[in-house]
Parts: C-alpha cells; sequence; structure tokens
DNA sequence: CGGCAATGATACGCTTCCGAAATAAATTTG
DNA sequence: CAAATTTATTTCGGAAGCGTATCATTGCCG
C-alpha cells in the first residue's frame, strides 16, 4: 500500500493544510524555516548551523536568522557544543516537538477528508 | 482507495517538499501565500481581495501586499471588475499556472518515495 | 607559539511584511 | 442628489528577512 496522490489531491492537501495553518497560525514560518525545524526533528542530531546550510543549500546567516526566530518562539534552542566550542548545537524542545506534532495531524486530518 | 498517511509519512512528505522548495525556491512563500495562491488556482473564480481575506482570516492589506509580490513574480495578475470598478479580479496566470503544476508534481514525487 | 582554517554571529543597505488607521474611488441607499 | 457603505490601497512606525562581507572565537597543525 503506497501513498499515492493525484495532482489535484496533492495540491487539495497542501491548501488545506496551508489555510489552517495561515488562520490560526502564530508562526507563518517561509518555506525556509519549514524545513529548517522539519529537518531538526525528523532527523538524527546532532544538527549545527553549518550543517543545516549545507543540507538546505543556504547561506549561514540564514540559519542563524530562522533560528533567532524560532527561538524567540521556543520551537528551538541553541547550546554550544562542549567538544568544540566553535559549533552551536541546536535542540529540540518540548514546544517545538508539540507544534510538529500537531502539524503532523493537521496534515493527516486534511489528507482523510481528500476526495477520492 | 482513501489517502492514508501515518504520521511519520506526513511530517517526511512535508519536509521533503520543503526542502526542494527551499533549495531551488525562488520564491520562498510563507503559509499566508501559499495559501492565497493554491487558493486562487484551486477554486472557482471570481477572487478578490475582501473574498481571499475573509476565506484566509486575515486583514485586507495582507492580501494586498500578497498579491504585490506574487505579481511582481508574475503568479498572479490583478484586474478592475468591469461590472463595478470597486473590485479586484485576481487571475491566474501562465507563470503560475506552470508553478503550481510544478508544485503538486514535486508533492506526488515526495509521496511516491516515502517508505511504507 | 604562530599562522591558518573553521564556525557562528554581526553589520550593512535594502526589501518585505506586519497591524492599525487613514485615504480614494465607486456604489448603494435614503 | 447627498450621505452612508463598500472596496482596495496607502501610510506609518517597527519588525524581520535577504545576500554579501566582515568579525570574534576556537581549534588545528606545523
Amino acid at each position: 500500500m503506497s501513498v499515492h496522490l493525484r495532482p489535484g489531491q496533492a495540491l487539495k492537501l497542501w491548501q488545506g493544510v496551508a489555510l489552517k495553518e495561515a488562520e490560526e497560525g502564530k508562526a507563518d514560518l517561509s518555506f525556509r524555516q519549514t524545513a529548517i525545524l522539519l529537518t531538526i526533528y525528523l532527523e538524527a542530531p546532532p544538527h549545527t548551523v553549518r550543517g543545516l546550510a549545507d543540507r538546505l543549500n543556504v547561506t549561514k546567516p540564514v540559519i542563524t536568522r530562522a533560528l533567532d526566530t524560532m527561538g524567540a518562539l521556543k520551537l528551538v534552542s541553541r547550546h554550544r557544543d562542549p567538544r568544540d566550542l566553535r559549533n552551536v548545537l541546536i535542540k529540540r524542545t518540548l514546544e517545538g516537538a508539540l507544534y510538529v506534532e500537531r502539524f503532523g495531524d493537521r496534515i493527516i486530518a486534511e489528507a482523510g477528508e481528500l476526495p477520492l
């Protein structure tokens, strides 16, 4: 049983989630920010500024700024790496985990309402 | 055959699309902008500023500004309604249609690569 | 030790975006 | 026709984002 989507379904799914997120969302994250957040929460640590910048093919200030805003929203946190003080390790937070979980639920709910 | 997603799959799907869009995307649209764009392209016209503002539960200047930037990207166009000159009708463009179509394809491609 | 590389943050000028309020134009209503 | 309503835009001060370039700190290695 693989995940099959027709074009109309895929776009409708995305629209539904974007609509709900835009309506009540505190965040209004961009594609970049969303990619950063989900990468932190879905891929294995450790996550560093450099690593995320390479992963996303963007410059380091982009990551720094995204971490600033997401940090203010308590979605992620930063800690200096004790083993190499140049590094900053990006850690997950309880709030961030809840946000991501709720986001996943929203996608699933939208998918379930798609016309067949 | 309904569209079923498990939490991990849903989030991985979103991450994959967001990653690709962030990597090579010219736009880096926010949730709001994405919702506006997809609503214009998926729902039946006519679309007006007021209508979109109500649909998204945001203020009108938000729509005006989004149309400014998306218009600059040629993703949508604006035309005065000849039957009521107060209204602005938002129309689809060729570029926008191609963008949305390509976006749908990207979602489908990501969905197809999801682990089962 | 001393120079060099690597890492993350910051500065700069600019663009975009925000919400709230004010404005401009067109239509409807009394 | 004048007044009130509707629609979209503009303005305001302020926040946040961008890319490029530069800094400060840390580690590495000869």
